[in-house]
RNA sequence: GGCGCCAUAGCUCAGACGGCAGAGCGGGGGACUCAUAAGCCCUAGGUCACUGGUUCAAGUCCAGUUGGCGCCA
């Protein structure tokens, strides 16, 4: 019990709305394990934060005409609007442009050069004489040499779909920007020598254990390094993000593959920081007992099953005495596949996909937590469908469980004037639902700590379906005419199982769970509060979102509610939706008229 | 070209370790009425992509084929 679990998130770039499949895929998933883990009263640590650096910003700025840091602070405070209206209860939410990241992330590279798994190395680059630096290839621009297009990038040819190792491949190559020419010359990197790494450990551990490791995941991971690895850039020429702590090295940055998983560690960092105990971070990273596990999307797989782990093997002794002790290794990573929308690719520039923060105009929090759970991505690519979020809203939250709730309210305030009834000496019948309840409290706990998300919905909507029987069988309203006592069982009953299946929903359902906690008369919150903190550090401040859970009273345990407690007048906890709802859904989607 | 993943009822999908094909939805029928006409009961006979093989026994293991996807090159 009490255990310390590290909650990784993948970090968005702070370059473009968020959508359903970034939700689905990593944000989402995090916050039902982590909600879970804070019901069972562990320590919870959830971190991630938005990334800052990299290409993707610097191009959205040029295409936006504005300042590096006007767009991602734009997004990023996108991002902390839509995760307080989700309910992504993140511990700190934060940015790579902070002065603690950089230290952080400075303080790795130095301790991974210091064990002697960096190397200098010189390669070719493409170098613009007008502006005086050399361009990363997605601003380089000339004639494919495989189909002859002429607006070629230096990563990729959008004519053929030909990719290019270097833009040195290309033919006449010139800078995107201004059209001058340019010219390839030498530049010298800082390379991680991951053979060495892989040889010294990371091998033996990826081959160590890990049978609870989703398949596509470990098995990814150890072809991926058993075929062999080979060194890799860490280090690249650019004015935006972090500068390399060597001398000489003034106009380099850290590469932002490198430096943004270091987030996970200097968001933790911060997070102790920020609440006065400097030092707490070291419960989740040190300790031998914590879980660190990360949450993220398939296309991150090789970043966090190979890479992170080879950095936070290479940089063994950081922040510790023992210059032999790396860091807590990856305890899982339970990376989902993709979403579809609507059986296609979900598509920024196509306009095809649900646009989360606009999305919660129209619906509320919980429906859109519930179908991204119910279709989550976790085995194979799934598909999300305007048609199956109304159908699946319709039947499971409304018909299912969201009716259940309301009848045995209803009937509690039509037969006991919405006093909780005594129900005198319990049957066999009552007793063997609240036991099957009961029960649920660990088979169910079992799914959600092994991310298996799907079957938790299936789980509950069955639990909540013999609740539905059990009233079928006990006919309180029939009783009603007759036997009032038996009329008080069976409501006493099902208003207790519903009291715990109030707990079983909540990972998922954390909103409409409060509201049925509140309809059950019950005092507190079942989760802490969500706040936007400004940070200040010596020359420069940010803001992020954090989560102050001591407040909460949810626990992970079937509650009782008293008898002759007077309950608030019912109300639904879910709204049914009407066919035209996905219609009108589906006319949004596609190219926008002008 | 190399490697990996996927292909199960109209739809969406479950099916460690091989042992008589499953769920939900939709469709059809029924009894009830507390409830957001919700819920409950009954009802689906699908070559488990195709072809071989191993086995007393294969969606479930092996080889190959086809189709879809991804990674690498």
């Amino acid at each position: 019990m009490n255990e310390y679990i590290l909650v990784c998130v993948a970090w968005p770039y702070a370059n473009a709305d968020i959508h359903q499949g970034n939700v689905t895929g990593s944000y989402l998933p995090a916050d039902i394990y982590a909600r879970f883990h804070r019901l069972r009263g562990n320590h919870v640590l959830m971190v991630s934060g938005s990334d800052s650096h990299g290409t993707p910003v610097t191009v959205k700025a040029e295409e936006m005409g504005k300042s590096v840091p006007e767009v991602f602070d734009y997004y990023h405070g996108r991002f902390l609007s839509l995760f307080q209206k989700m309910g992504l209860a993140y511990d700190l939410f934060t940015h790579t442009d902070t002065e603690n990241h950089f230290q952080v992330s400075q303080d790795m590279f130095l301790s991974l050069l210091d064990n002697e798994y960096l190397y200098r190395k010189v390669t070719k680059q493409m170098y613009s004489p007008s502006s005086n630096k050399f361009l990363p290839d997605r601003y380089v621009e000339g004639t494919c040499p495989n189909c002859g297009y002429q607006r070629a990038r230096g990563d990729q040819c959008d004519n053929c779909n030909t990719l290019f190792e270097s833009a040195a491949e290309l033919i006449n190559p010139r800078s995107k920007t201004d059209d001058s020419a340019l010219e390839l010359r030498d530049t010298e990197h800082f390379f991680i020598d991951l053979p060495a790494i892989a040889e010294d450990g990371l091998q033996a551990w990826l081959h160590d254990g890990k049978g609870y490791w989703r398949p596509q995941v470990i098995n990814f991971a150890r072809n991926f390094v058993d075929q062999g690895l080979i060194g890799r850039a860490v280090t690249r020429d650019m004015d935006w993000g972090i500068p390399v702590p060597v001398d000489g090295y003034g106009d380099k940055v850290l590469y932002v593959w490198f430096e943004a998983v270091i987030g996970y560690l200097s968001a933790a960092i911060e997070w102790a920081k920020n609440n006065g105990t400097p030092d707490a971070w070291r419960q989740w990273w040190q300790n031998p007992d914590a879980r660190t596990v990360y949450f993220i999307g398939k296309d991150n797989i090789p970043f966090h099953s190979v890479f992170w782990p080879a950095q936070l093997m290479g940089s063994k002794g950081l922040y510790s005495d023992d210059r032999s002790q790396p860091l807590n290794l990856p305890y899982d990573v339970p990376a989902n596949e993709f979403m579809n929308m609507e059986g296609r690719k979900i598509s920024g520039s196509m306009n095809w996909g649900v646009w989360m923060l606009d999305a919660l105009e129209r619906h509320d929090p919980d429906p859109l937590r519930y179908y991204l759970t119910a279709v989550m991505p976790e085995t194979r690519d799934s598909d999300w469908s305007w048609q199956g979020y109304v159908e699946r809203n319709n039947s499971e939250l409304v018909g299912n469980w969201g009716n259940l709730v309301n009848r045995v309210l209803n009937m509690t305030k039509r037969y006991f004037k919405g006093e909780v009834p005594n129900p005198g000496e319990l049957t066999a019948k009552d007793q063997a639902l609240l036991d099957t309840i009961d029960a649920a409290f660990d088979s169910v706990a079992q799914l959600y700590d092994a991310c298996k998300f799907r079957a938790v919905v299936q789980e509950n909507l069955r639990l909540s379906s013999l609740v539905n029987q059990y009233l079928e069988e006990t006919s309180p309203w029939t009783t009603a005419k007759t036997d009032m006592q038996a009329t008080a069982r069976s409501l006493y009953t099902a208003l207790q199982a519903i009291n715990g299946l109030k707990v079983l929903w909540a990972p998922i359902l954390p909103h409409t769970s409060q509201q049925l906690h509140e309809l059950l008369g019950e005092a507190g919150t079942l989760f802490g509060q969500q706040k936007v903190e400004t940070y200040q550090e010596s020359t420069r401040s940010h803001v992020g979102l954090t989560y102050d859970g001591t407040s909460a009273v949810g626990i992970w345990l079937r509650g009782e509610v008293p008898v002759g407690r007077q309950l608030p007048k019912p109300k639904p906890l879910f709204k049914k939706l009407e066919p035209s709802v996905a219609d009108e859904e589906l006319a949004r989607l596609g190219p926008k008229p002008e």
